[in-house]
DNA sequence: CTTTAAAGTAACTAATTAGTTACTTTACTC
DNA sequence: GAGTAAAGTAACTAATTAGTTACTTTAAAG
């Protein structure tokens, strides 16, 4: 069949690139509306209007309201996936390959505005549905880190009575509520939290907790 | 018309302490149930039926859903209200201070989970009701720690190239997330995150990384 | 004990919204 | 260019839910 070179059309199938592209179209309305308002709040028609294409193509392509959220969080958090295992060490310094983790993280969740809400609804919701999209991401972010911390404790740089898990979540936090909270806390700030200087100088802050934090203070020890 | 005895009840008219009792199990269920479910989740229906009082005295007492929303914010917020006018710096050193009035707000939050819970879908929400509700509370936060920081600066033994604003985000922060991500989390953890060893655990690593992130090394300077 | 005003109830209304159905258009196949 | 299968549309349905209305119960006051 596939041999027969006239049924072949030369330029992949028209119709089905049409598809791919409303299927792309309706997922990243999706995406932008699930984000802001959450699942609760997000309307199907408004996603439907969004993506400027129709609501009974919405059912067509992904079944219902819940699969469709659950198909954008999985795109989203593919996203860290990837970076997770781009950001793995090299034969750096302990404190260089954290930093450059911890940087990588921070920029990570501010140009993905839309991955940071979406978790923060999950995190609400009890992680409802991230249990049935995601095999346990948060293993895969931990065995990142896993070896630059213990790389740096074998090497002396970092205290072994560090335990990984809360430096973790203490980075996690530190970047993430800075997103998170940014509406709540910009009140205390006359700068916009989002311009290149202000990104910067929370990073720097961060990364000097982090550091002083986890690392013998001085030069390795022994 | 006081004078006369006997139109005063003895007992405070038992209506009038029916209906104080009955505002009173309303806001506790919709505290509850918008804790969460969200302001989107939550159903008017369902927080009638948890504080065993029928669907009209809600709107008798509280306007609508979105003002009883508002007033189960303004009761949340006035316990942190409390909470910083008591946690007020005495004559300790700066570095007790900072412990004591973390620790008060981490086990603040440790025993108010509907105010973790209620301030997170604030956030998402870009507080558009804690506006109305709250004279700017953050500021609150900042007055009580702005003091603490500056005796620390001038005594020497803060860095006095800190940035209040920079160290109050990070101790919200650490400890917020902890209570707001412990479910994403808990995968990572054998034990309960919230049991006693657990919090005393998390309360000391954030104690280690804000002391050592703001705090010279070693004795205070000069 | 009667009047009265507020507390409380149950059944209803109007609007919203997830999901469906019956129909039309488009473009691939022969 | 005729037949066909998938893409797409618009109008509908059923369920949910915020808010209301017409009515009953309770207890304070003369």
């Amino acid at each position: 069949m596939e041999g027969n070179a006239r049924k072949v059309p030369l330029n992949r199938n028209r119709r089905e690139q049409r598809s791919e592209e409303s299927r792309a179209r309706i997922l990243a309305a999706a995406t932008t509306i699930f984000a802001e308002k959450g699942p609760d709040g997000a309307r199907v028609d408004e996603i439907a209007k969004a993506s400027g294409i129709n609501k009974r193509m919405i059912y067509a392509y992904f079944g219902n309201k819940e699969e469709l959220y659950a198909e954008v969080l999985r795109s989203n958090y593919n996203k860290i996936y990837a970076l997770s295992t781009k950001a793995v060490d090299l034969k750096r310094t302990p404190k260089e390959n954290v930093t450059r983790a911890v940087r990588a993280y921070f920029y990570f969740l501010a140009e993905n505005e839309a991955f940071v809400r979406l978790s923060s609804w999950e995190a609400l919701n009890g992680g409802r549905f991230s249990r049935k999209v995601l095999p346990s991401f948060v293993d895969l972010l931990v065995l990142a880190f896993d070896d630059i911390v213990k790389d740096g404790i074998q090497r002396k740089f970092i205290r072994p009575n560090i335990d990984i898990r809360q430096v973790l979540f203490s980075i996690q936090a530190l970047c993430l509520t800075y997103f998170n909270r940014r509406e709540l806390m910009q009140p205390l700030w006359q700068e916009d939290l989002l311009s290149g200087e202000m990104l910067e100088a929370r990073l720097q802050h961060i990364l000097d907790l982090i550091t002083d934090g986890i690392f013998y203070h001085g030069e390795a020890v022994e």
